[in-house]
DNA sequence: AATAGTATTGCAAACGTTTTCATTAATCTT
DNA sequence: AAGATTAATGAAAACGTTTGCAATACTATT
């Protein structure tokens, strides 16, 4: 269709063939209104035939923006980010960037060789999941004046612009549910919170509230259990077997509560006559099992949205107004917790 | 710590702090063995002092690969895709690329439109998932000359070299052992096939597997429902309130197996006793549910690992020696089958 | 019809690298 | 100890764009 020599089809060679000057192509595509109607014309004309694509590689080196967004996360293939990535991805594109992924496996220190990756390829940006991060990433941040944000998380004293949900607050509310129904004796599985803060907030909030209350954990009634149902369904059986067995179980996350769920039917205990459990998230697919998970709702979707929006806004804006939005917190009551017997 | 004056540290203020000439830092990083080690060293000392960081876009323009690699998917929020996103990204990272990430959510035309942002980019390969792509976006490929490749489906006359599973054989796989077990009476929920060559091949070849062992299935055994848990239970209900029902369910998916369970369960059926169900791609958690989903085993994170290994490998090297890789399909029976009434 | 704008275009320098070629310094041969 | 290799370095051109400035060709004004 459009036959052409080699894959050199540049700027001069469009210029060639429309006999004008590598400028004004150029001027074509950046500043249209300064070339005649004639023109331009000749010169769509001329990239239509050679199928030419601009090189932002190039147009990078007059210090242009790159266009790229680098996001690091722990892992992509998790319900919750994969929710994130999509929406941030889709508000980035609105607003012309192209989004440059990488993840390190809950690692702080591959965290710090991503970004330093993605930071040769000059991205406009560099977003990252929470506010833990190591020393050495806050450097490389700082030092190259790389505009960057964290998101998931809130803090009001977060060094990075930050979008996303008060973590603590949200273990808070899932231990006041449960004292509320009247738990005293709740059981605790959570992941393993060294190199993440959304755990590690989580955790220590839901021991807090639960301490001001009275009520204490003892070590036997905590477990962990890594990002699988399966796991946690073990965990919670080993939970649910003690001979004086937890009225409630509160999970770090959706995923986990799922598999303790699991777990409780599988032991033959009724859901929530005999047993309450309490996820954090409101994954996907959450409402829809049997019964539908109580939990408290973190909105992902709004999350990456929003996260996507200001920062790129951010980035384009010659002001640079740092920001944090804190997205609201939801208690989702569905069908899995109950008044303490 | 590494105090500087601006963002414009560059290979020849290195050079300036290490007193050696431009060139002389180049070699350094591209032919360490061309510089004498006392000269390594002062540089080194240097890009440390400065926070030097590589410009990959200014390599690029010598020749150099960009070293990024662009992935299109359908969309990122998707269990299997994101375990194929998250297996590829692992693979290419390993290779010293990064990973540019694009969705469509479903629209040849938006593909066509991410391809092209890509190019822009340079990217060193693409790679699409399926192997349905607008005209246009074969021939961008092909006019470009970039590397290309086709994930998740697999056939052996393809025109982009692919790493894959044989959605044909997944869905005569389902039927098969639908069949094997008595059934004869069929219900089919599958997503949209428009622009969705994984589902129209599945869905095909169900039909014809039926066919050929005397089995049709009337349209009114036929429901669509997108990619969805909820709405697929919704789909299941509707097909499940017949006055004669069907004995089986042959879902498109894994997710809307798991919809059709929980509708199936909500009208008080038994599964697999009063009706069977079966879904494709054995999605994380499909193991996991009560009881254990019977399905047809699509080894994503195999399929994204290979996939990202052997693109690499295709893209480096000179010959550029086409491949097609067919990836093993495995009937996974557990709880939600059983044999006909 | 001459003057002053204004619109359109081209020239050339610049961006941050890599690489070829030339130059200098160091080491080896005999 | 002189000539011949070899190792280490630098100078300059090149990559594909953008943009400030200069040049040219119009158009409007009087």
């Amino acid at each position: 269709m459009a036959p052409k020599q080699k894959g050199n089809v540049d700027i001069v060679a469009v210029a060639k063939a429309a006999k004008v000057s590598p400028s004004t192509v150029s001027r074509t595509f950046n500043h249209p209104d300064l070339v005649s109607p004639a023109t331009r014309k000749k010169i769509t004309r001329a990239v239509q035939k050679l199928g030419y694509v601009r090189n932002r590689a190039a147009q990078m080196m007059h210090g242009k923006r790159s266009g790229t967004i680098g996001l690091v996360v722990p892992t992509i293939n998790h319900a919750i980010f994969a929710e994130v990535i999509q929406a941030f991805s889709d508000a980035i594109d609105q607003a012309g960037f192209t989004l440059l992924l990488a993840s390190h496996g809950y690692d702080l220190e591959r965290e710090y060789e991503m970004v330093r990756k993605l930071m040769e390829h000059r991205v406009d940006g560099v977003a990252l999941i929470g506010l833990e991060h190591s020393e050495a990433t806050s450097r490389l941040i700082a030092q190259q004046e790389t505009p960057a944000m964290a998101i998931w998380n809130y803090a009001e004293d977060s060094e990075l612009p930050c979008v996303g949900a008060d973590n603590r607050l949200a273990g808070r509310m899932a231990a006041e549910h449960l004292l509320e129904l009247g738990h005293r004796d709740i059981g605790l599985i959570f992941p393993d919170t060294r190199g993440n803060d959304r755990a590690q907030y989580r955790l220590s909030s839901v021991m807090e509230t639960l301490q001001e209350n009275g009520v204490s954990v003892p070590e036997y009634r905590m477990s962990e259990a890594p990002y699988s149902v399966a796991q946690a369904k073990l965990a919670a059986i080993s939970l649910l077997s003690a001979r004086a067995r937890p009225t409630a179980l509160l999970c770090g996350n959706d995923v986990i509560a799922q598999g303790a769920l699991y777990g409780a039917q599988s032991r033959g205990l009724r859901v929530p006559e005999d047993v309450s459990i309490i996820g954090i998230g409101d994954f996907k697919g959450s409402a829809d099992i049997e019964p539908g998970l109580t939990t408290i709702r973190i909105p992902a979707e709004t999350i990456g949205s929003l996260a996507g929006k200001r920062f790129t806004a951010y980035i384009t804006s010659d002001t640079r107004e740092p920001f944090r939005l804190r997205c609201g917190l939801e208690s989702i009551v569905r069908g899995t917790t109950g008044s303490a017997a």
